[in-house]
DNA sequence: CTGTTAGCGCATTCAT
DNA sequence: ATGAATGCGCTAACAG
């Protein structure tokens, strides 16, 4: 019923070594053998077996590429990215020559699904795993993956963060291009104060991840430098602590008033956690906003983010920018669009996508010391203004 | 180096077999000798070879979930919702058991990378393959299709479609979900007739794909119900032909202006096709506005093309809705933020591709005749309104 | 319930 | 440049 290597074989009367040969192309045939080969696949309607042939050559054309949340465009835009670089053109007959295949796998945020598509893609013999988007800083979890993308790497596979920081131990790691979420962080959190305003709010990511603590140290450096903080915030805790440093900075459980001493109180009030989505960014915001009814500014953990702030914001009544000003980050498609237009910060996820693509494929080679930081640019629009008098 | 099932056995003190057995876990085996063999894998720290499993099982536990566009949330969504249903809880020690391995495969909308990934597919000897969104109609490419998914339904791979119109011959699929884009697209311009609306614009989706033709015939209907066609646009051309109907209506090539008879003058001035993009909706809007100022409502393919469409009527100085109603069509997340709120027609995608995974895991039983229809649902909201005097 | 025996389809040695 | 033989690691009968 499946045709086989040997049926090409006997069809075009050579051994079938030979059209394993013409297949993958990575040896000398006569061009003359080579398209009756090619004919006889043709005649034959053949497809390889994938299977058999990973298990013969102990690896397989399978790339995969985790994300937090598929819906999410922020992870889209960077696997969607990848992919392309990826998958082949394809050559139009739809005969599928040696591309790899690029998988996307969502893993929805949580730890377990991550270590078990790692494993699966492990099962697979996968050549290559790109992990996009933060880190869960659980240390027990951390070690788990750190395991995992050793033994990966150990087994062949090509290992490369995305948008995501450096592990501990980087050495499985072929390359990890990180975003200065903190730089851009605080950027954004200054062109706020320069703009005037004192009483900032922030409606944080989920507390236990890589890239929620980052934008917020950003935006806490730029607060305490300001002395918005008022009593004794130190900005000790974190001190010289660049993107790099992945050491689970609380270590541990984590309720938003876990008693950080040197987090002033001011802080904390004005500090909402929640998770990267629109509704979040919407309580979020009804709570900064009843803690703190003089708030002149709310800063979203993300673009989606902002959107549930810009809402809440203006149930209550209230104007942007004129009386509280919204900021996001990424810079989403959409975030040029929403009325008043998002300020934000954008992050280049298609070319940081390619790029962990191409790194993935072999096709780049990776940055010195596997590790480069890729720049956030502050996008100044319509949501944020000065505070009025 | 590598640990193997035989080592696993050896350490348990079974037969290879009865490693294989616990593994899969169907087929009975002792309790004790399940635990010897469990402990024995952890010992090892054993990962089972998923090519050779494979290739001796003569199936796979991959399920490819291919999208048009996988930064795009309508695809995201449902390919979340589908890899919900496949893809287990994880057993928290990443340990992965029986589960399969949901993969998404982005062909950016292009047939030959569709056929590709489908290639791919086959060749990985997947278990089954979700098709989502809508299909390219030209005959060459459907026909290329059909003829892969009867070789991959042959090869004993589940087909099912999401989104997606029956195939002409659906012999192969195991079940077709298609939305009901032709209703929808009815309603939505029957709201704004009923509002008062005269001459409406549609910021179309690419000419060529089935969705943007089943949401266009849809507003077509409604426009020529309502006599706001003029002339003798007459409503023969697709008549009686449910969603289901998937054979290329007007096959061949396509400017927007191929001359079908029955088409009015005025439908095509109201009508400019575009891509599923922003900017696509805010080009197609400048046109309309060009071609006809005095129109009161602009209707586009779907919510994101609807946010380009609302930015350049913005830009032209005109309100919504005041001066000009827009409405979308999906209500993807962001549309119940942007302001004013948009009108669209809800589309369930998360019900919808989490039913397709269930089908494509075999956990839920086909519908009858193995299509159904999803129901659309009319989403009015503060982007429209009557037109001014 | 468990062990034994055969391949699954292909990529590679080696020869030639 | 090509053919012949071997084994990748596992599952699936078939016995027992």
């Amino acid at each position: 019923m499946t045709v086989t290597l040997a049926d090409v074989a006997a069809r075009a009367r050579v051994s079938p070594a030979t059209v394993s040969r013409v297949l993958n192309g990575n040896y000398p045939v006569a061009t003359s053998t080579r398209e009756r080969v090619l004919r006889a696949v043709d005649d034959l309607d053949y497809v390889l077996n994938g299977p058999a042939s990973s298990l013969a050559a102990a690896t397989s054309d399978l790339i995969g590429i985790l994300v937090n949340d598929i819906a999410d465009p922020f992870f889209g835009i960077m696997a969607g990215a990848a992919q392309s670089e990826i998958g082949g053109p394809g050559d139009g007959s739809g005969r599928a020559g040696g591309e790899k295949l690029a998988i996307v796998c969502n893993t929805g945020g949580t730890p377990e699904r991550e270590l078990t598509y790692l494993t699966l893609l492990q099962r697979q013999r996968a050549a290559a795993v790109v992990l996009t988007g933060g880190a869960v800083e659980d240390p027990a979890h951390q070690a788990a993956v750190s395991a995992k993308l050793a033994k990966l790497a150990d087994a062949g596979t090509r290992v490369v963060l995305c948008g995501r920081p450096p592990l501990p131990d980087g050495a499985s790691v072929l390359a990890a291009l990180a975003f200065d979420n903190r730089g851009g962080g605080r950027r954004l959190t200054e062109h706020l104060i320069s703009l005037g305003h004192r009483s900032i709010g922030y409606a944080a990511g989920p507390l236990e991840r890589t890239t929620t603590r980052h934008r917020l140290e950003g935006h806490h450096e730029a607060m305490r430098a300001a002395g918005l903080y008022g009593d004794g915030g130190g900005g000790a805790a974190h001190a010289g602590d660049g993107d790099g440093g992945a050491h689970a900075g609380d270590g541990g459980s984590g309720s938003a008033a876990d008693g950080h001493s040197a987090r002033s109180r001011t802080e904390e009030r004005l500090t909402v956690h929640g998770s990267y989505d629109r509704g979040s960014g919407y309580d979020a915001t009804v709570e900064l906003l009843r803690r703190e009814p003089g708030i002149t500014a709310v800063v979203a953990a993300n673009d989606t983010v902002a959107l549930g702030a810009a809402a809440a914001i203006r149930d209550r009544g209230l104007r942007i920018p004129e009386d509280v000003s919204v900021a996001g980050f990424d810079d989403l498609p959409f975030s040029v669009d929403v009325v008043p237009a998002l300020t934000t910060v954008r992050l280049p996820l298609f070319e940081a996508g390619a790029r962990a693509g191409r790194l993935a494929m072999g096709k780049e080679s990776p940055p010195p010391g596997g590790i480069a930081t890729i720049p956030a640019e502050l996008m100044v629009r319509g949501s944020t203004a000065a505070p009025r008098r």
